[in-house]
DNA sequence: TAAAAATACTCCATAGGTATTTTAT
DNA sequence: ATAAAATACCTATGGAGTATTTTTA
């Protein structure tokens, strides 16, 4: 008679990462082995417990039956040993265990976090935050290695397993100089917008795609540019702005301060915009925090922003990078 | 900074066991190790957690406050995974998961399983069940090394960890052959019974501790008889009066059928009896379908002792093997 | 024909064993 | 003095690595 069934942790952990990402060899890179070992690791499952969990024919990898059923009752066990796992954790820094680790986009990070971190503070003093500033890819990968709890970017990504929760619509808008033709108009067209002396943020940010789809960049796929220079933070292309001229585009929380050679043009309707919202992987155990700080941040944010609404709006897609 | 939380299922089953059974050499047997192997275990991970678990300056081990918090997670953990092994074990043998695994001891397993059966079958087909017959003391270890999920027996034994259902009060009569002096009598008193010629069933039956408690025969410590025999079976016990001789002492559900020449004497108010009841692990997973298994002992049982209540009786107490 | 998963092999960490010592009632 | 847990030491399994082959979209 089969007795034993063996398995370990690690074993049901390389399963949901396939599961996850559909895919063996980034599944390991997320469990930080190599492919072979996370490959050997699931064919022993797959033989110790007499049962096949992966349908390899297909690709993107898919789940047989009684997968789908292992799976289901795997990702319980996960869920109460991450509890545990934070429970130790908690025992050695001598603190309850309401900590979030997020990861931010830099786009969002220096406009959200410091209206955020007062109003969590004294609403909800019990959400400890640690808080990386990373790309949208390296979020995503982040969450995947479970390095952080929940990201908090341009959404929607749309990514298998991986759940949403829209915070708010941040309209953009066109910072150039004083003078500059954008300047005289009283709202800006698509059309108008001159290809040639806009600021970019370099790659790997969201918001560059974002902002070369609004200008229509996308298309020609070239574009030309008078100095090539890109830079990794909005503050320094709207010190650019300020100083050199040209123009950019700024999602409306990073318009609150401009310099005062600069000038702001609101867009013709219906205004670009961007989706700001927390990922998470839909697992999650500690799905209540992470509703409670979405909260806080909706919260925290201006109310005029907070009353827009999608249909409003020309909400942009994201790029993934 | 301290990174890696690192455990494994086998390690968190070491610790429940240590909790149960206050003890780490009875905790490895339950295991199936070594009692070393076991020690390194729960050090190795006293270690890794960087926490006390036990606190081992006492006897029985205690648990350390930490501890305590520590193997509550744990025993979550252990519960979800032993679903997911039944899950396996379910999908091996193609049934939905209601097999239950059950120890009876031997006085109660030939009267009662004959009635339980065709009601389950009939009632609650869902519950599919595997009998063991065992003596007290073996449904206590199966109970601990997890080879039964629960047994059926005199109660109460009051063991840690332990969970008792009492189902019913089971009162004693005296079985005697036609001629015999206490046949005579309508009612028998505990003091008429005659030491020399009672018959008892051998070491470890619960019973017989019981039958010895009745006839005083535990203070005695020593008791004289004619001929030197010892049964495993009430049934020879029966069967031997009838023949032979002499008497002994029976729960009532063995007394439905009784020989030609044998004779059936109540007992005076307050009647002895003993309690039946299920006992298993306090954090057992298929709780639900035990109680169903109870439900369906008690409506198997006759009327007339189902309807019998602990203060009515003289309830003998368990001595355990 | 490229990308993805499986195979072949080597290595070492560790869970397990037995024998023994240390520690507590 | 005795039972219980810890320590010492050995063995073997298997999880992880790199290099390579096989598979299939």
């Amino acid at each position: 008679m089969f007795q034993g069934v063996s398995y370990s942790l690690t074993q049901l952990e390389y399963v949901m990462a396939v599961h996850r990402l559909g895919h063996f060899a980034k599944a390991a890179e997320a469990c930080h082995v190599s492919q072979p070992t996370l490959s050997m690791q699931i064919q022993k499952l797959e033989n110790d417990l007499g049962i096949v969990i992966f349908d390899r024919s297909k690709k993107p990898i898919l789940l047989t039956e009684m997968g789908k059923r292992i799976i289901e009752q795997a990702q319980s066990i996960l869920f109460e040993a991450k509890k545990f796992e934070s429970l130790i954790k908690a025992s050695r820094s001598d603190r309850v265990d309401g900590k979030i680790v997020l990861g931010v986009i830099p786009t969002v990070a220096p406009y959200v976090l410091p209206r955020l971190l007062p109003v969590l503070e004294k609403e909800n003093p019990e959400v400890e935050l640690e808080i990386h500033e990373l790309q949208t890819q390296r979020i995503i990968d982040s969450l995947n290695s479970d390095e952080i709890d929940v990201g908090l970017l341009a959404t929607p990504l749309k990514i298998n397993q991986i759940h949403e929760f829209p915070l708010f619509y941040e309209p953009f808008s066109i910072l150039c100089k004083k003078g500059h033709p954008l300047g005289f108009l009283k709202k800006v067209k698509y059309s108008l917008l001159n290809l040639e002396d806009l600021w970019l943020l370099e790659e790997g940010h969201c918001l560059r795609h974002q902002a070369m789809d609004v200008c229509s960049l996308r298309k020609t796929k070239k574009y030309k540019r008078r100095y090539e220079f890109e830079s990794g933070s909005l503050e320094t292309l709207k010190s650019l702005v300020n100083s050199y001229g040209g123009y950019t585009l700024l999602p409306s929380l990073a318009t609150e301060v401009i310099g005062a050679n600069s000038l702001l043009v609101p867009f013709e309707r219906p205004t670009p915009a961007r989706e700001v919202g927390l990922v998470y992987r839909r697992e999650h155990y500690k799905k209540h925090l992470i509703e409670v700080l979405g909260e806080a941040i909706i919260a925290s944010i201006p109310q005029d922003i907070r009353a827009l609404r999608q249909k409003d709006l020309d909400v942009l897609s994201v790029e993934e990078g």
